[in-house]
DNA sequence: ATAATTTTGACAAATTTTGTCAAGACAATA
DNA sequence: TATTGTCTTGACAAAATTTGTCAAAATTAT
């Protein structure tokens, strides 16, 4: 069992918190509710257009949503070694130089 | 055209050096020359497999290729913006936590 | 026990990735 | 400048991955 947090765990207490069955949060955001339990187990990650549904409906932050599961998807992508963590450094610090010229 | 410093980059120098054509190195790691023209120009990215080939032709470490074909998937992957860096910086933090409590 | 909810695996459809081919652009050289 | 070799590019097919559904099993609540 997935134990530390997660987006699917938020998502699954928000919608506890509402005391909804999966059937109906599934149906506000066009997916069917197998799929919804997937993705409250991690076990799938909602795309875009569903993250953008389920921020709307619990009335909470996309980009806060946006950035777990960004952050889901890149740590099961790559390995958890010092290679991957060399690699988010580096893309890290051009990001920030991106960021940084944009401006001043 | 693509200026920063690249994979793509990296190897043109490295096949620069001993001047030898396209062709030659594509073989050696079993694509298509314009396959490799692709690579060099950041418009694709090698896979695992011919990574590990070129760091062997090159004799070179496969780490280092590895890291900067990680860091370049991230970054063509997702927006430069502050989302993707908190993102970054969550899955980091995970990796080192993960790699903290795996030794003392 | 029954009914409702949740979980899971198998699968089809859609999308993305990967590699090749062929044609054209470019460069070097006779 | 004609010829030859190299490099680049777009279009495409094949392969791989992702996405979503269905149906059946498992779990929970009544």
């Amino acid at each position: 069992m997935e134990t530390k947090p997660s987006l699917g765990k938020k998502l699954r207490t928000l919608r506890q918190a509402r005391n909804e069955p999966l059937r109906v949060i599934a149906a506000m955001i066009d997916i069917d509710a197998s799929l919804l339990s997937k993705i409250e187990h991690s076990e799938r990650l909602p795309t875009e257009q569903q993250l953008e549904k389920l921020a709307k409906y619990f009335n909470i932050s996309l980009q806060e949503l946006t950035v777990i599961a960004i952050a889901e998807k890149i740590i099961t992508t790559y390995p958890a070694d010092t290679i991957t963590l060399q690699a988010l450094k580096i893309a890290e610090a051009q990001i920030n130089s991106y960021l940084g010229e944009k401006n001043g």
